[in-house]
Parts: structure tokens; C-alpha cells; sequence
DNA sequence: ATTGTATACGAAATCGATTTAGTTTAGTGA
DNA sequence: TCACTAAACTAAATCGATTTCGTATACAAT
């Protein structure tokens, strides 16, 4: 039923291990015979076993991909951009979610280092805080890139955005347009990626001599349409006054500007609003809605490259440095904020 | 550095044999040994290598994921969805993407072949209209399960909404408010899913005797908010009258629906709308937006439990027959409808 | 003629499990 | 006592590749 390389091997009269060799290319094999063996096989339709090599090469030519919410617009479509290199190159991609819950987290971690996959790929979780399991993984088989959301204190290979970089120029060029009491909504208090862009946002403030009132930060979970609108409201209950407002996606923004757009206030003259993920949402309502857009196709083409270059090295057993690559976002301007 | 069963079976003084047939519950094995063995395993950690073991049992406790696509709030929800089962049941999911091109997703298939997974689950892309691959993955090792889109010609287990009998019971409940000259926005003319919506949608017109105007059944490719206003738009620019509007989602019912209240419009009174999908967008706008609600998690839950059952008759090596379960939805009734 | 050196190939061990086909031991019944 | 059976265990083959270590041949150099 299934092709091995005995088949061929009988047929061509030659030993397994030519065959073998044939289609490894090794050098000691002459060219003839390579050809043949690849015709035939070729011919025949003859697929290596991946379980079998795997038992002398530790190769399974798998990619496992963790990340804290599939549910949503920005994974699922980085995991799909993912998708896409992982198997234009030959891998075969795991897919797990980690549904926000570290724990889960640390379960798919274990069962991917189980599964000896080649390389995992991982977002850590907003709630995050242990890096027991990253360093487990570090210590496995398997080689680890972290990306989007990663860990200060472990070291291994990270492709982030500019978290800090673009929340603070997009601050000041809020600041600059005369708004000094800015909302920030953030994901988490833990997550590097939210520490990274709140630095941002107070270092913006910082530069400009302005200080910061901690009623404007707001920390949303849901980060929906609902929460942002319920966030405005509570904002505005509570008399606290704001002339800028940055959330870390755009139905919070979308949300909140409704609220402020049913209370009267003009956009983005009295208020000016700027999101993020640059969500089709943002550009459907008026005004449309001015956010960050990360280059989600960029940071997977940067995980792939990084991830390949590394088992290059590998297999010449050289001892790879870590690297930290960083994305540049960019503010996508429209009239909400101009 | 990695632990195997030689370990196990060299500090207890018994063959590799006893070892492995006792971690797999053999009736030859004594209990003291079987709780022997596994305890020392459970201690030292010993964990079964996977590919090792796939040499003999053909078993890869792999299961591939494959979807139109992932980049939608109903498949990566679905996805993540079958992603939880499948790892609570020891299995591990490659999850697949085929971006609604019928090529991707056959080579999709061919990549699950030859990865050798013990089961496949698939919703076909809106494109797809040869089941050669399906063929193919039929006669392979691997078990099939289509879900959500799948095809009339193949036989096969396969896991589907009662996309007939929601779309013929939500349109008769408009045609009872009066409404009869209903739009309808189809995903594609080809795919089984929209076929099935469409021949609901046209039964609850025979039955009550009312004639369609093919004007009115539109084709969406996007299924974005901009794209259900420009519909809206090009629907009345063409004059043609709308009183009633179903889409197969709601985003395209909320664009729709937005386009119609800037024309003064009265929603639901002069037109009535329908979404599909339950997303929150639909909950957010006013008037809200009534939307047919299919229960992922069941299907999810459905697909598994499929699978298993059809993995243990196998192992008993009895034939299994094709099932084809049909999961409920139903109609959320909000206000732009009522 | 002898040694050296590429070049091209193959026998057998190996990876880590499972499974077949025995073997040993103790217990049963005639 | 002897044949027979059941229970508990194991040696060795096996799955399908890779890899190590050799060997054979041809040709050049001495």
C-alpha cells in the first residue's frame, strides 16, 4: 500500500542506503544515480515517513503556536499570516489558544515540547507573570520566539512592535494639538506589551511637562464596543474631563466616541480619538477613526526568518545569539483626531 | 537526557516488553508490575515518544483543522472551539487556512496526508466545487469530518447547521409581518451552505405563495459593514424596494442597515433586518439587530465526539456507517425586526 | 609494482516504541 | 505422576527512515 525507500530500492537494484542518501543529496552519491532515484521516486509517488526520520534526525518539521486569544481580529489574523509562511517552508503549524488563562498557557507548552515540534512560537498571555515554562522550553528541543506580547525577564529571541515608540509619538502629537488630558485604556497592568506602551505614554507627557492624572488610565478586559461606550460614560459620570483618548484597539475608541457623540461633544475638536489594530470598524463610522497599524504579515515574515535562520545555524552547530526585533507601527490619521 | 522505556525496564530489572505492555494496559501484564511500572514512570517522567510508536500503531494523535477562513470572527471562534476538545482528548490540532482559494485548500489535504493525522476536519471553501481531495483523504488513513460548508456529491460524516429550516422559518416570520419583498445577500451561488440558506429562503415564499425578484439576492464577497452599505446603496440607487433584509452575517446587515437610516428610512417598521452570526456589533447599534445564532460550541462538540466514536470502531475494527448531525440555530429577535 | 586517493556504493546498527511467538512457572485435574 | 492450562513474562522482529563505518573500483603518482 504505502511507498518506503525499500520499494524503490528493489526496483532500482540498488541498497536503502543509496536511496536514502539519494534523496539527502549527500555528496558521496553520483549524480546518475541521483537523478534516477528521484525520478523514480518521483514516479511513484514515494513520500518520506516523517515519524520514521524523526526517530534518528529529531526533526518532526513542526511548528507549534501559542497564542492568549485566537478570538480575536489581530491573532487570528497574524496566526493566519503564520499560517502561511510556516508552510510555504515545509512545517506543519500547531495551533493552541491560551485563552488569556496562564495556565492554559503553561499546558500547551508542555504538550508541544511533548510532541517535540521543531520550534514554538508563542504570545504570552496579558495575565502572564511565571516564566517557568519558557524557561523549560528554552532548556527543550525546541527553539523559542516570542513575539507581540513577551517577557522582560527571559532571554530568547523576541519580535515585538515599537510599543513604546509609537504610544509615545502618537501622545505627543496629541499633545502637540493641544490636547494635555489624554485617556489611555489599557489591556493589562502585567503585560510587557501595555508596561511598554504606558512608558510610552508617560514619557510623552514627561518631555511636555505635563503631568498624568490615573483616573484617565483605565484598564479594559473585554475591550469591546460596549466597554469602550461604558467606559466614556463612567468617565464622564464621574466628572472627569477628557480632551484625547488612545485604547489599545479600535472598538473601545469606536465605542467611547459614540458615547461622547451622543453627549454632544464635537469630534475631534473637542475631543480627539485614536485607536489601534486599524480595524475595519474604526474607518466605518464618522468621523472615521484614526489608529495604529501594526504590520501583522511584517511581524510573522520576521518570526519565519528568524526561526529558519536559526535551525540553519543549528544544524552547523553554531551557537546562536538571541535577537530582539522590533516592528515599526504607524498612525494611520484620519478625522477623528485631525 | 530523554527518558526511555529501556530506563524503565533496566532499574526494574524487567524487558522493555513488559514496560510497554504494561503503560498500555496489556491482560498479560500482573497488576503489581502494571502499578509498578507506572509509577516509576510517573516519577522519573517518562513520557512515550510519539513518533516512535507511530512505526507500529500508524497513530499520530494528530487531527487537522481546516477552514475557508480563519480571519472571521465564526471560524476562528469555531477553531478555537474544536481546539479545546481536541486537547482535553489527548489529540493536537495543525490548524490549516485556506483563504477561500480551492487550490490552497487541496494542497491543504495533501499536507494532512502525508503528515499522516488521524483525522481531518474540514469546512469547505465557498469556491470549492471538485471533491477529488475529499476522495482522496477518504481512501487514506485518515478519517474525514466536514462541518459547517460542506459537499452534497461526497459521502462522509459531515456536521451542519439547519441552514434550510432557519433561513425558511426566519423568512416566514418576516413574510407574517408583512413583509414580501425581501433581500437576501448570499455568500456564494456555489457553496452547499448558501444553497441550503437560499432554498429555505425560497420554500417560505412558495409556501406562501409570494415571487422572488432575483434583484434582490445579492452575492457578497466581502461581508464587510462597507460593503452591506454599498448594497443598500446600489439596491435603491437601482430603485428597486426593499421591505424585509437577510445576509449571512451582520456586519453586512448593520452596513445595510445604516445606509437605510441615513435615507430616513424607519427600521424595523419599513424595513425589517436579519443578520446572521450574533456578533457584537449587531447588539451595539440602534435599533439592534436581530441575528440567526448558531451554537459553535455544540458543533465543536458534535465534530469530536464524531471522531471519537468512529476512532473506537475502528480500533474494534468494525465498519462505521457516515453520520450527518444537524445542529439548531436560532433566531435572536432585537429590535430591527421586530 | 606499489601506494595513495577520490568516487560510489552498501551492510548493519540505530532511533524508541509495539507486537509476535514463544518460554517459564505454578496450579489443576485425571 | 503426568499431561494440560492459565498467568506472567521476554527475546527478537518490526515499523521506515538515517548514519556510521567499510569496501570496491578506477586512476594517478611514485
Amino acid at each position: 500500500m504505502k511507498i518506503t525507500i525499500k520499494d524503490i530500492a528493489k526496483a532500482l537494484e540498488i541498497s536503502t542506503t543509496t536511496v536514502s542518501k539519494a534523496m539527502n543529496d549527500y555528496s558521496d552519491i553520483g549524480s546518475e544515480t541521483k537523478k534516477k532515484v528521484k525520478e523514480y521516486a518521483e514516479k511513484i509517488g514515494y513520500e518520506p515517513n516523517i515519524h520514521a526520520s524523526f526517530l534518528r534526525t529529531k526533526k518532526t518539521k513542526l511548528i507549534g503556536i501559542v497564542v492568549p486569544n485566537l478570538n480575536t481580529n489581530f491573532y487570528s489574523e497574524l496566526v493566519a499570516s503564520l499560517i502561511v509562511r510556516i508552510t510555504k517552508n515545509g512545517y506543519l503549524p500547531i495551533v493552541l489558544n491560551s485563552s488569556e488563562s496562564e495556565q492554559v498557557e503553561g499546558e500547551n507548552l508542555e504538550r508541544l515540547m511533548r510532541q517535540k515540534v521543531d520550534g514554538i512560537f508563542i504570545s504570552l498571555t496579558k495575565n502572564t507573570t511565571s516564566t517557568d515554562y519558557l524557561t523549560k522550553v528554552m532548556s527543550s528541543s525546541s527553539s523559542l520566539i516570542t513575539f507581540s506580547n513577551t517577557s522582560k525577564v527571559i532571554t530568547c529571541n523576541k519580535v515585538v512592535f515599537n510599543d513604546k515608540a509609537i504610544i509615545k509619538r502618537v501622545t505627543e502629537y496629541l499633545i502637540n494639538k493641544g490636547n494635555s488630558k489624554i485617556a489611555f485604556i489599557r489591556k493589562s497592568l502585567i503585560s510587557q506589551n501595555s508596561i511598554n506602551q504606558f512608558i510610552g505614554f508617560r514619557e510623552a507627557h514627561e518631555v511636555n511637562k505635563i503631568s498624568i492624572d490615573n483616573q484617565r488610565i483605565v484598564v479594559s478586559k473585554q475591550g469591546t464596543l460596549s466597554e469602550g461606550y461604558r467606559i466614556a460614560k463612567e468617565l464622564f459620570n464621574s466628572g472627569i474631563q477628557i480632551d484625547g483618548f488612545i485604547s489599545y484597539n479600535d472598538p473601545l475608541a469606536n465605542g467611547a466616541m459614540m458615547f461622547y457623540k451622543e453627549n454632544g461633544s464635537n469630534i475631534p475638536n473637542d475631543i480627539r480619538f485614536i485607536g489601534q489594530e486599524n480595524s475595519e470598524i474604526g474607518t466605518f463610522f464618522s468621523p472615521e477613526l484614526s489608529s495604529i497599524k501594526q504590520n501583522l504579515s511584517l511581524m510573522a515574515e520576521k518570526i519565519m526568518h528568524l526561526f529558519l535562520e536559526e535551525q540553519a545555524e543549528l544544524k552547523q552547530k553554531k551557537i546562536s545569539s538571541f535577537k530582539r526585533e522590533e516592528i515599526e507601527a504607524e498612525l494611520i490619521e484620519r478625522a477623528s483626531s485631525i
